[in-house]
DNA sequence: GGATGCAGAGAACGACCGTTCTCTGCGCTC
DNA sequence: GAGCGCAGAGAACGGTCGTTCTCTGCATCC
């Protein structure tokens, strides 16, 4: 029940709920069940439930970018660092509770109608692509390419979402694999110009 | 206001509200305003509001396959073909109206709770990546860059919606560029080896 | 030990949802 | 021209939403 931190326990069931069918299709009243907080003290914790929505945004962003990084930070050459991050969608995809990314369906769902989930939606796609702009630049790719090997990403988890198998994420790599070759053909010291999967 | 098909002119009427704002956030009541049909007349002409919402869908699903074969079909050589795709979500991209691919965010918002919706999603999908897979067959292709191509698609789409910005088209066109070319490398007589932009 | 205040449980609130029903009036049929 | 029936307008229904309020009990402090 995790008492010590109330306020995380509410955002980490919200987050459960809300992924798993919806926001708008989780009430106020579900989340005190789940979350064992009373009503009065969700909304002493938070104003409304668009904050509460915000915060599993946000939380949902730090464990993203902490998940990436992790992954590729165990990459051994700047090459294979570009290629976790589809190691990184794979193990995702793979999980049973698995059901897209949480921005895209946030904002297909409130996009429209609040702006700052639009916002959250925008800013947490545009940290990725900086993010993976700097591997990258690290690896002494074109500045064309960091955009490329988003969308591929992008892709993939719509894909694996939609079609709810995650065949998507080696599909992305091995199409990711292509891109980064033909931008950086060079004989680089990092690659032994054969496949970069790991183990 | 096309009184000759009511039917087509309420699902006109539905797909722009639902598409612009999300179907949770159009009521009934609205979609009886914004149609000018009356609510009895509706609820004749579909059993329920979820009706609507699929018979939105297969529409969207019609103009979708109608919009990129007329793309591709304008395209001269087999490979021009696969890459016509990339102009057409340019154009689509452009529209002031665009708020992403409607499937996904249809599938985001009542995925979960809808099972008849998450079919019509998984449909759409896999239609498309089959049209593409015939395309990538005639054009030579290696089976494994359909769904490649399909990836860079998918993720234009979501990049250009979050983002607000359409230039996600041009990338995802560049990068099925550097694929196609990878793929089949060899002096076909299709092309000239160059850019294969049109006008 | 009695007064004070805060927190939990859940009822209540107004709004709005999807859906159905009632009532009115107009246009046909014979 | 009288009777019939269908269609439009909108009220009504039961339910649920996000949010607030009331009431009860318990712990705390002087």
């Amino acid at each position: 029940m995790d008492p010590t931190d109330p306020r995380r326990h509410v955002v980490e069931t919200a987050d459960r709920l809300f992924y798993a069918r919806g926001v708008q299709a989780v009430g106020m009243d579900e989340l005190r069940q789940a979350s064992g907080v009373p009503l009065k003290r969700l909304y002493a914790l938070f104003p409304s439930k668009e904050e509460i929505v915000l915060a599993v945004l946000a939380r949902r962003h730090a464990l993203w970018e902490e998940g990436v990084r992790e992954r590729v930070d165990r990459a051994g050459t700047p090459r294979a660092r570009l290629l976790a991050v589809y190691d990184h969608l794979a193990d995702w995809f793979a999980e049973d509770s698995f059901r897209g990314c949480g921005f895209i369906n946030a904002f297909g769902e409130l996009g429209a109608v609040s702006p700052r989930v639009a916002e959250a939606a925008r800013a947490h796609k545009r940290s990725f692509q900086e993010y993976v702009a700097g591997l990258v630049e690290a690896a002494g790719g074109p500045r064309e390419l960091g955009p490329q090997l988003c969308l591929l990403a992008e892709g993939a988890q719509t894909t694996a979402a939609i079609a709810g198998t995650p065949e998507a994420a080696a599909q992305a790599r091995r199409a990711a694999e292509v891109l980064v070759r033909a931008a950086m053909p060079s004989g680089d010291p990092d690659e032994p110009a054969q496949s970069t999967r790991e183990a």
